[in-house]
DNA sequence: CCCTACATTCCATGATGCGGAAACTCCAGT
DNA sequence: ACTGGAGTTTCCGCATCATGGAATGTAGGG
C-alpha cells in the first residue's frame, strides 16, 4: 500500500472497518453481476486480490449469507432473504399506521418505498378494501422512471443526481404511456418539485393511476403513493387525494426524523 | 468441514474473518431484539466491548445497511431490503420453472421456502391460474409448526433438531386445526419422513389444504408446496398431487446440487 | 441542577486480516 | 489418456488494522 489506496472513488467514505466495507461491496458486486459470479470475476470487478476475496467470501458462506454452487461460483444466500424481510418489516412498523390512515380516508392501496441503488424498493404497504386492488409485494424492486414512487424519489434528489440515475437505468417502455424521453421526465420532475406530488398515468401498468409524494428524511429519502384503477381514480378523486398524500409524506418525514 | 461443532447457536464458529462474523452477528442480534436496539443492549447480548460494537455499527450505518435513529438507537437499513429481494429472486430464478410445471399439471399455487433460523421463508412462488388463489408474499416468514413448507422442512431435519426448533418457537394455535402438541407434531413428522410428503389441513388458514415435500440439498434444505382451497383439494386430488410434489422436490434438490 | 447511564472518541497494543506466490482442481483441447 | 491453462484454494511472513480499556462527551431522570 505505497500509494493512497484509501481514495476509492466509487466506494466513497470507508472510514470504518475495511473488511466489512469490502465484504458488503462484494455482496453488491455480486448483485450487479446478476446474483451469481465466480471468484475471479469478483476480483476483476473489485480489484481486490483473489486470496482476500476468497477469505471474505468463505466467511460469508460459513455464515450462510452466501451459497457456493457446485460450479464453485457464488450466489446470495438464504439468510439474506430473512434479514431483508425483517428490515422491510421494521420500516413497516412505523409507516403502516400512516398508510392505514391514508387507506381509510381514500379507499385505495397505499405504499411506502425507498431508493436502493437505482431502483425503488417497496418497504411497506396497506391494501385497499376493494375487491379489485393493486398487487404489490413488499421488497419488490421497480424502475424509477415509470412508477409513482420512483418519480417521487427522483423529485427529491438534486436534478443532476436524478439525471444520473436515469442515465444509468435508461427509460425502457413498459406500457404505451411510459415516459421514454429523459427531457420529458426532467420536466415532469420539475413540476413535481413545484407542487409536491407526482402522477403515474398507467406508466407501469395500464389502467392504474397513482399519486405519489416524497418523504423528506435525513439519510436516503422515501416516497408514499396511493394507487388504484382508473375507474375510481378520476380527476376529481386525484384532486382530493393529492393533498392527503403530500400530507402523509410530511408526517412520515417527521416520524422518520423523530421516532 | 465435517466436524459436528455447527450446533453452537450463540457464537457462530471462528475460522473466517472475525470482524465480519461479529458484524453479521450484530445484525442477527438486532433482529432478535425486535429490529431495534441501543448500543449497550447489543453489548449485553453479544458480550463484545462497546467500543468494538460502535465501530462495526458505525461502518454499517455509513454503508447504509443500518440506520441510526435520532434516539441514537439502531435499526436495520434500507439496503438490506434490496439485498434480500435480490437473494430471493436468485432462488426464484432456478426454482420458478419447476414450480411453473407443477402449476401447469395441478392448477394450484406452488411455493418454495427455505429454513431461516426457526422460521420458514418463502423464496419463490408461481400463482395458480384460478380466480380464488392463495396469497403468499415472497420473503414472508411463517412459523414451521402450522404450515406445509414448515413441516416439510422439519421432516428433513434430524428429529432432535426439529424438536429443538419447535421447543424454541412453541406451537401457538392459529386456527382450530393447528397442531399444538409437540408429540403429535413429532409423530406426524415421522409419518412424513416415511412417505415423503406432509399435509397441512387448514392449520394456518381455515379452508386451505396444502401438500408439501422437502427438497434435500447440501447446505440448508428447502421445501416445495402446493396449496389451494378445500373445494378443489379433496382426497382424490391430494392422492394425485402428492407424488408430483415429491417428484418436484427431488428435481429441485438435483438442480440445487447441480446448477 | 447534579447525577447516572449511555454513546462516542482516543490510543497503545498485538492480534488479525492482508496479499504474493505456490499448490491444487477441474476442464478443454489434441 | 496426456497436457496445458484458467480458475480456485491454501500457505505464511509482514505490518496493517481492528481491538477494547479508559477517558470524554451527551442526553434524560431524580
Amino acid at each position: 500500500m505505497t500509494d493512497g489506496t484509501t481514495s476509492r472513488p466509487d466506494v466513497p467514505r470507508a472510514g470504518g472497518v475495511q473488511s466489512l466495507a469490502r465484504a458488503f461491496g462484494l455482496l453488491e458486486t455480486l448483485t450487479e453481476a446478476g446474483g451469481e459470479a465466480g471468484l475471479s470475476e469478483l476480483a476483476d470487478r473489485t480489484g481486490l486480490a483473489p486470496a482476500t476475496i476468497h477469505r471474505l467470501v468463505r466467511t460469508l458462506v460459513d455464515l450462510g449469507y452466501l451459497r457456493q454452487l457446485p460450479s464453485r461460483r457464488y450466489t446470495l444466500g438464504p439468510k439474506l432473504v430473512g434479514l431483508g424481510e425483517t428490515a422491510a418489516r421494521q420500516f413497516g412498523r412505523w409507516a403502516t399506521p400512516v398508510l392505514a390512515d391514508l387507506v381509510a380516508e381514500i379507499g385505495e392501496t397505499a405504499n411506502l418505498a425507498v431508493l436502493d441503488g437505482d431502483r425503488a424498493v417497496y418497504v411497506a404497504q396497506v391494501p385497499s378494501p376493494h375487491q379489485m386492488r393493486m398487487f404489490t409485494e413488499i421488497g419488490r424492486r421497480v424502475p424509477v422512471h415509470c412508477t409513482g414512487v420512483g418519480k417521487a424519489l427522483l423529485s427529491a434528489l438534486p436534478p443532476a443526481d436524478a439525471a444520473a440515475v436515469v442515465a444509468r437505468t435508461g427509460l425502457p417502455a413498459v406500457t404505451p404511456t411510459t415516459i421514454t424521453d429523459a427531457d420529458v421526465l426532467a420536466r415532469e420532475l420539475a413540476v413535481a418539485r413545484e407542487r409536491g406530488y407526482v402522477l403515474d398515468e398507467g406508466e407501469q401498468e395500464t389502467g392504474v393511476r397513482c399519486v405519489a409524494a416524497p418523504v423528506t428524511g435525513p439519510h436516503g429519502s422515501a416516497a408514499v403513493s396511493v394507487s388504484g384503477p382508473l375507474s375510481r381514480m378520476d380527476d376529481t378523486a386525484v384532486a382530493r387525494i393529492a393533498p392527503l398524500v403530500v400530507a402523509a409524506g410530511r408526517r412520515l418525514g417527521t416520524l422518520l426524523a423523530t421516532a
